[in-house]
DNA sequence: CAGAATCCGAAGCGATACTG
DNA sequence: CAGTATCGCTTCGGATTCTG
């Protein structure tokens, strides 16, 4: 990241233009909650899923917060969820680009954490 | 960000070291909430703020939400916390280093959301 | 001025039973 | 298998009043 980015960044907030804030309150949205980090998490693990698998490993899920959840990422459009008309019915999860895309900027939150967690 | 590091933290998330994953719910935490963004962008424009200017410029915050978010981001350490015992009393909140070193993990997740908001 | 205390409604989340 | 529907609990946030 530049520097010069960083300050019109600051810029910008200070010149109450908080376009640049509410895009990150959204983009906190998209994976806040309970679960959709974890369901995240999951789907990078296994490539692609279907949903009694999620439910087994994702400890103590329910199925109402499982459904939302995956509702609200594929309406955001980090997951895409393909389904198969076979007997018994069988539908897949997985990543989208924009999903593979957050991933660098999750990273980053990762490493700001552990930069202040690990040196005080 | 280097292209290897991000394949570690994805390969850091494949063989189940949840950890990375858990440092990130953490750091969304911290600048979670309803006000807490909009605090911390307030205190950037201003640089050090005042509890009733706060209350003045954040439309709409109660005492008890502003009282709180304060709390909780001095807790983390992302803002200062300074009283002059003067008549009357003057309490002024500033940021820390620890506060400017999360604006520009802040700006990517602003960039993140922009580029797949602009592009559809 | 800078909060604390209390009460209340809304939203998030969980448990269970049921369905195409 | 992949969900939906209903219900209740718990947490979050809002409104108001009070205090050092």
């Amino acid at each position: 990241m530049e520097q010069t980015e960083l300050e019109e960044f600051i810029e910008s907030i200070r010149s109450s233009d908080i376009s640049g804030e509410c895009s990150v309150k959204r983009a906190l949205d998209v994976v806040g909650g309970k679960w959709k980090l974890n369901i995240l998490t999951l789907i990078v693990q296994l490539d692609t899923v279907r949903f009694n698998e999620m439910k087994r490993r994702l400890y103590g899920i329910t199925n109402t917060m499982l459904t939302n959840s995956l509702k609200e990422l594929e309406a955001d459009k980090l997951i895409k969820r393909t389904q198969y008309n076979e007997m018994p019915l069988r539908v897949e999860y997985s990543l989208t680009e924009k999903g593979k895309s957050i991933l660098p900027v999750l990273l980053e939150l990762s490493k700001w954490w552990k930069q202040y967690t690990t040196d005080i």
